[in-house]
DNA sequence: TAAACACTGAACCATATGGTTCAGTATAGC
DNA sequence: GCTATACTGAACCATATGGTTCAGTGTTTA
């Protein structure tokens, strides 16, 4: 494979493609929680969520800090702006190209005025 | 591993997760192009790219359709609604939770009022 | 009709992913 | 101090990913 690097929407974007994560995702979004918390929601082994939450980690979409011998995960500071703004381009990019391909339809069909 | 189901979002983010196809998809947003074309522009043999772009398409962001011998790839109609859609309600509980944290922050600093 | 072109499919390779178990380590509580 | 709890790390497994090469197949085009 040869990655030679892995940028920032390559890590995020990996990391909500998997219906798990993208799970304690929406959970964090209701509170903080430990990885036996989240373990146990979604029936998993401790150290299967633990993978989970550090690919969450590395994404910088969630943050944890161990206190006592708990591991407490919350939503990372930086959020999903980046992801959004993304998406949010093509898609502009997306309607264009559909909103142009109507337009040429409706000339098609609009036999009242002759085109030139 | 054992996957028992792939819905739209899991194919859709994993799609997103390689720089080279959203590279594609930012080009076919400026228009359709064979796999050669895209092939060339990304440095990459016809087989590399045949496979990128049949993840794209298997995501529904994609569709191509042969034309003589060439294959000619657009913009899929299904766009990336779904997705925006996920990402901006996820954004709004990161914002919620750090606009509520900034609110407790600044009552604690707030020291000219007392707190009870 | 022969040659060039555009793609396709199979096989291969190295590494990543999504899980598990098992054996620790560190902290909390009686 | 002992025990239960919460996590951690190593090792393992099956499959997926991101590429390649090589050998076709079907289409143009000269």
């Amino acid at each position: 494979m040869v990655q030679y690097s892995a940028p920032a929407l390559d890590l995020s974007f990996a990391a909500l493609a998997d219906a798990t994560r993208r799970g304690v995702i929406e959970q964090l979004g209701r509170g903080e929680a430990s990885i036996s918390d989240l373990a146990e929601r979604f029936r998993m082994t401790l150290t299967g969520m633990k993978k989970h939450v550090a690919v969450l980690e590395r994404a910088g979409l969630v943050v944890t800090r161990k206190v006592g011998r708990v591991r407490r995960c919350a939503l990372g500071q930086r959020g999903l702006a980046a992801e959004a703004a993304w998406i949010e381009a093509q898609r502009v990019l997306f309607e264009a190209r559909f909103a142009a391909l109507d337009r040429v339809l409706s000339e098609m069909q609009g036999e009242d005025d002759n085109g030139h």
